[in-house]
DNA sequence: GTGAAAGCGCTAACAG
DNA sequence: CTGTTAGCGCTTTCAC
């Protein structure tokens, strides 16, 4: 491999002018700088990030650390990312939590390792004992996406998830439903507390009253949905409608139906917060709640990014954004 | 940060012996052993990666190259790169080609600025020129997946790709089809010409040709995919049944139904090369010729890790894995 | 603009 | 086992 000094060499120039050049981190005339990036260009130099790594404290790599890359919604936020920082000359390295807080802690630490420069995080809790542990393991920029936590600094990009609970609940009461069973996700992530919080203000906006006996919680998991949803579903007097909190409970919640022979909307409608791609091949075509979630990753990032480079301190604001009701099949007026 | 050399101080030993337990690079005592480690877990000692890298030449970090993360297939095989890579002791670079064979290269020198200890390869592209480009850019251990390219000695890791295309066709033809078309990948690629050939082969067997007419490239993408669809359902005389070549591309097929409110199995019946895991709740459950790719990238990984860290070549075989056909609703016998 | 030099944290080699 | 040393490739400083 090349290094800097072959190209110093080939361009007739010092080894510290080689990498102002590079770095543009000293004036040069130019022709000298045009020298040195045709020797570049020439003997195919590449900066050996290691070095560069080690010299500086921090690395070109952000981290990127989501509950599933196999949850489209995540997948999508990790090809922005590597589009975004790709352009902005960093990689990314990403990782699942498997909504498994102690693997998040171990990720935060290989990250730390790799001296990444930043992180985009999507937290597995929001309490304050675990911003004290995040915040003694985080020693670089970071955004949170998703979840809140409680004690950390951070700036954080998220959905309006009151609003987003209380928009799903208001598209089922005007549809005259009021017995309406819940899959929520994890007591202590700010996302189920808020959507729920928006699930409630959406029936008292109406002078009605959420039936806490029918909130089934599922930790936002598939599979515990797929079970919450058929355990709702046998009751004696089941919902006519059903909205859970995330897509992958959505998922579970309609495995569910077809596991039990069920038909949406015949049977029972539902909704979800979290839109599909593929919504339009599946069976019901799934009314949700729908995020800017490209718009989201996009700021995320750039604040991101922006903290790295400038060395600002976060701001400590949430960036809220709208949620966006998408109606589909799944959902039909109740039966009178 | 704590370096090597407090916990040397700290544990009264030598960076050298420190540095010998850590890598068991060198025999040490008991005594020793426990005390060094100790002095790590008190002070929270992490090995510097940059450092190490610098040093030895070589980062403990893998890159997987796929052509989209957010095709659940892809997503898959991210994941499981994730915990095999982790429970070793690596970190994983994932990156998307976007089936471009431009980025791709441009990914493989980033990877290789990085240091990368070896690549998990599905490349866009199989002729021989790529094959010499990929000789000249990568210089550290790799595996293919899916596709092979020529001229480069690694070790392929796929499925039976001409046994794939059979299963299908052989399938429809079983429900009594022969007018069938296929929606294909992209000239030059051998999960494309492969699976092709087993539709032919397909057809051969049963003294049958396949109408090459009703073959309509897609580029493994969806959109084209959708487009290909609508012209096939559109001629004359359309098809009894459409196959596709990957997962997108069923995705694409299934959304020209519903825009061209066409119900299947009842309109057409379609099958596809590689199974969805949301299955149940698709509209018409998709018929698929399934990889069992937990285990395909189990075993690439496997053998990369191998080579990584024995110094041994590749052996430059071709594993092939077994389709398997999942019978569900989106095929049913010709209306005669 | 040059050239020399220090040092980031680590590994590996060597003499004792 | 210790203690020392060189050096991976780079950035940055400093005198010129």
């Amino acid at each position: 491999m090349a290094t800097i000094k072959d190209v110093a060499k080939r361009a007739g120039v010092a080894i510290s002018t080689v990498s102002a050049v590079i770095n543009r981190s000293a004036p040069a005339s130019q022709a000298v700088i045009a020298r040195v990036e045709r020797a570049i260009a020439e003997i195919g130099y590449m900066p050996h990030r290691a070095a560069q790594t080690l010299r500086s404290g921090q690395s070109r790599v952000i981290g990127l650390i989501v509950p599933d890359i196999t949850n489209p919604h995540f997948s999508t936020v990790a090809r922005v990312t590597e589009r975004v920082c790709m352009a902005a000359g960093y990689m990314t390295f990403v990782y699942n939590t498997g909504e498994d807080t102690d693997h998040e802690m171990q990720i935060i630490k290989m990250m730390r390792m790799q001296s990444v420069a930043g992180l985009i995080l999507i937290s597995t809790r929001s309490d304050a004992a675990h911003g004290a542990r995040l915040m003694a393991e985080i020693n670089v920029p970071a955004v949170l996406m998703g979840s809140h936590v409680q004690g950390v600094p951070f700036d954080v990009i998220t959905l309006d998830e009151v609003r987003a609970g209380q928009l799903a609940i208001r598209h089922l009461l005007d549809l005259g439903h009021r017995r309406i069973g819940v899959i929520s996700g994890r007591t202590g992530v700010s996302t189920h507390e808020e959507r729920l919080e928006g699930v409630r203000v959406a029936f008292a906006e109406r002078g009605l009253r959420l039936d806490e006996d029918l909130v089934v919680p599922a930790n936002f998991a598939e599979g515990e949905a797929f079970d919450a949803a058929r355990q709702l579903l046998n009751r004696r007097a089941p919902p006519t409608a059903i909205m859970t909190l995330s897509i992958l409970m959505t998922v579970g919640l309609m495995r569910s139906l077809v596991a039990m022979q069920l038909t949406s909307p015949r049977d029972v409608s539902i909704i979800g917060i979290d839109d599909f791609d593929w919504a339009a091949i599946m069976n019901p075509q799934p009314c949700a709640i729908a995020q800017p979630i490209v718009e989201m990753t996009e700021v995320a990032i750039a604040t991101l990014l922006d903290q790295i480079e400038t060395g600002k301190p976060p701001s400590g604001r949430r960036l809220l954004f709208e949620p966006k009701l998408v109606v589909r099949a799944s959902c039909a007026p109740v039966l009178v």
